[in-house]
DNA sequence: AGAATATATCAGCCTAGGCAAATAAAGCCT
DNA sequence: AGGCTTTATTTGCCTAGGCTGATATATTCT
């Protein structure tokens, strides 16, 4: 060995350093924490909830097109997709329709008025993301989504 | 100015580029949740929560000796938090002693079995954390709560 | 084709957090 | 002391997600 330790090996954290709070996961727990509570703020005007948008956002960019495909795409329970579908619809922004070869499932659209309120909501989670992003240059940002990318892959 | 353009007014996302999943904010909410997830897999022998995990590391700390002192630290309900404090009671986790000079309130400690399994939890909780860490570097660490720690202060 | 299996959704029950009103005890002000 | 305000906790009600089992289709395999 070249030195008196295997620094490949160390883990982030040790027995004596690791502090709950202060560490990474405490950090972004509050974080998400906190991000979350500013994004209903932001859409509260819109009548749309935080965990709303992520549904409209994945039926708006054609990322999902049915029940069973948004419980995969963000480890969603099925049950719970049914309601929050069922409150999407009773609320105007969302249609099922029919799906013409299979008959167990029906393919989600956003209705005229949820495609109108697309892009204020686009438009509104980006800003609160830019907020808490305020004083960080492109590359740190850059450097942030590859960090979590990568905690995402080990996950 | 020297350039042609202001860097530092600069926004980290525009309209252009700003794809929700693939953001800071689509990526910290799917970590966060693969985390928890992976926090109750871990604790789950021990017959305790993440959310519990919380509340007993507070206490072990010494970080609030009181239900209102917790819901302040971590922005609980203390609705909620009554009722967690119960659970951990009826788990023999905790303790609620009577304060001497305040009867609104009472002081929480932790109980023999609580002080018993608090190095296992503590534990755990490191270990699920390094394992998500798995690749990072000291450096690389350290630079990811700066981050997250900026962003708090977003807030 | 018929049976076994897999998939998609739904409905019921449970847990747990958020909110608001109620209660009780301090603390403060004059 | 008496009244007003603040603080700490509790309780009831509401919402929403997780889990399990039921149901209806598709799909696959003989």
């Amino acid at each position: 060995m070249s030195s008196t330790e295997t620094p490949t090996r160390k883990e982030v954290y040790d027995l004596k350093s690791y502090d709950p709070k202060r560490s990474i996961g405490g950090l972004l727990s509050r974080v998400k924490l906190e991000m979350s509570a500013a994004l209903d703020a932001e859409l509260a005007p819109l009548d749309i909830t935080g965990a709303q948008f992520v549904i409209l956002m994945s039926i708006a960019l054609g990322e999902a097109d049915s029940a069973c495909a948004l419980c995969k795409g963000i480890s969603y329970d099925p049950g719970a997709m049914t309601r929050m579908l069922d409150r999407l619809e009773r609320r105007g922004l969302v249609r099922r329709v029919a799906h013409p070869n299979d008959r167990r499932t029906s393919n989600l659209e956003l209705t005229a008025e949820g495609k109108a309120v697309y892009p204020k909501l686009r438009a509104s989670a980006m800003k609160v993301l830019n907020r808490f992003l305020r004083g960080f240059t492109q590359k740190e940002a850059r450097q942030m989504e590859s960090f979590l990318q990568r905690m995402l892959e080990n996950a």
